[in-house]
DNA sequence: GGTAGTTGTGAAATACTTATGAAAAGGTAC
DNA sequence: GTACCTTTTCATAAGTATTTCACAACTACC
């Protein structure tokens, strides 16, 4: 199972389904959006990964939406158009747009592209970069969780719930979800074992303790305070 | 100055003219090949940073020539194809191109294509040939370190991994990422081979062995002090 | 306020990971 | 082939993490 959300933007929407057949296809999750403003509000809804959105669009084209989505985000973005289509492809990259496609394509090509800005994208930038919540800093390479400057020291299966809950704060988790994210879909623990886990993190993180809330009935969720 | 050599490979004196002066104009040293063999030759000699490569060449095409290139180094591929050329891109890319162009293009595509592969592919890899970390100074070519300015005797694996954690201070590296990078992708030796190396490297370093540090349930990482 | 269901907690049991010394296997130079 | 050095394997000890369990504490709902 990967764990990248794709947006595909496009009007029509023969070809949202035929990039989302491809995509979902090879494991990805795969959300659509019918244009730029569709998109935009998309975005900060599902945090995706990837944008692949069509150059051509009516209201809000693909570099308008480029351009706004790169102002606030560093999410990278594909850009499709159809062949014989007049647009400036270094005006393209220089928005910031990681890579093009000319329609028609084939799935191995779409495939290769998807899987190369991925790579590029997330190996250097969100994952080697330390992001922060609150008085936490944590850094995934590193795995190192830093709170007020001092270093707090976790074990894997606590790090891993930590960084879960910390990468989307506000959203809950089940203690299922969370069990199929750090141990794995193939895990065989309970979900009494998330409680101790819990227990132990909110000790260690001491006053921060209390941003790991309990959702009585579903799970727990981060809320920055 | 950029301190980048850059061997174009087209069988057209035109073509590689024109792609000559852009990139001398921006600061490349741009050198010439006229067929896959000719290139191949030149490759060592030159040691080029990126190839720029027809599709369609006599003797030796584009794809034989990448192939044949990244069989025993890693430079950077950027393929280059008449419009309407009859061609498999994603073949292209899997073989390892890293990018391809369509003739005719703007000079302003080719600067940004080149640029763009040019940072992915040298943003981490061995530029400088010796670093210092703390008390260490690491010498790639003349394998090679020193600590507080006496030579420590290293074996090639004992080098290797030490030269490894030493790159990126802090960050950890799995026993299977190791392997990989030291000993190679087809690697057959196990998880305990690198315990082992571990312990000789620490007590190699003395003091300066503490810099090597256990993250429990992962691996090891080097930490600054 | 009673009750059923859910979560928190400490302690114990279990499972797993790492360090280490010694020995075997593999290479290389002479 | 021998001597010497490197690399790998192995067994065991020491250490740490993870899970389980029992019960207390809490929450939602009637």
């Amino acid at each position: 199972m990967k764990p990248y959300t794709i947006l595909i933007i496009d009007d029509e929407p023969q070809m949202r389904n035929l990039v989302r057949t491809f995509l979902a296809k090879d494991g990805y999750i795969v959300e659509e959006a019918t244009d730029g403003m569709d998109a935009l509000a998309k975005v900060y809804k599902l945090q995706p990964h990837l944008c692949i959105v069509d150059v051509m669009m009516p209201y809000m084209n693909g570099f308008e939406f480029a351009k706004e989505l790169k102002r606030t985000t560093n999410i990278p973005i594909i850009f499709l158009s159809a062949r014989g289509e007049e647009w400036d492809k270094v005006e393209g990259l220089k928005i910031g747009g990681d890579d093009y496609m000319v329609k028609p394509f084939m799935p191995g090509e779409l495939i290769a592209r998807v899987e190369s800005v991925l790579r590029r994208s997330y190996q250097h930038r969100y994952l080697s970069q330390s992001f922060t919540v609150g008085p936490l800093v944590i850094d995934h390479l590193a795995h190192k969780v830093t709170l007020d400057n001092n270093t707090v020291s976790l074990t894997v299966k606590e790090f891993g719930i930590l960084e879960t809950l910390a990468r989307k704060p506000g959203r809950v988790y089940t203690r299922e979800q969370i069990l199929n994210l750090v141990w794995g879909d193939d895990h065989k623990s309970t979900d009494r074992t998330i409680d101790t886990h819990i227990k132990t993190l909110r000790l260690k993180l001491g006053e921060a303790g209390s941003m790991i809330e309990t959702v009585w009935g579903i799970g727990y969720k981060l809320e920055v305070k």
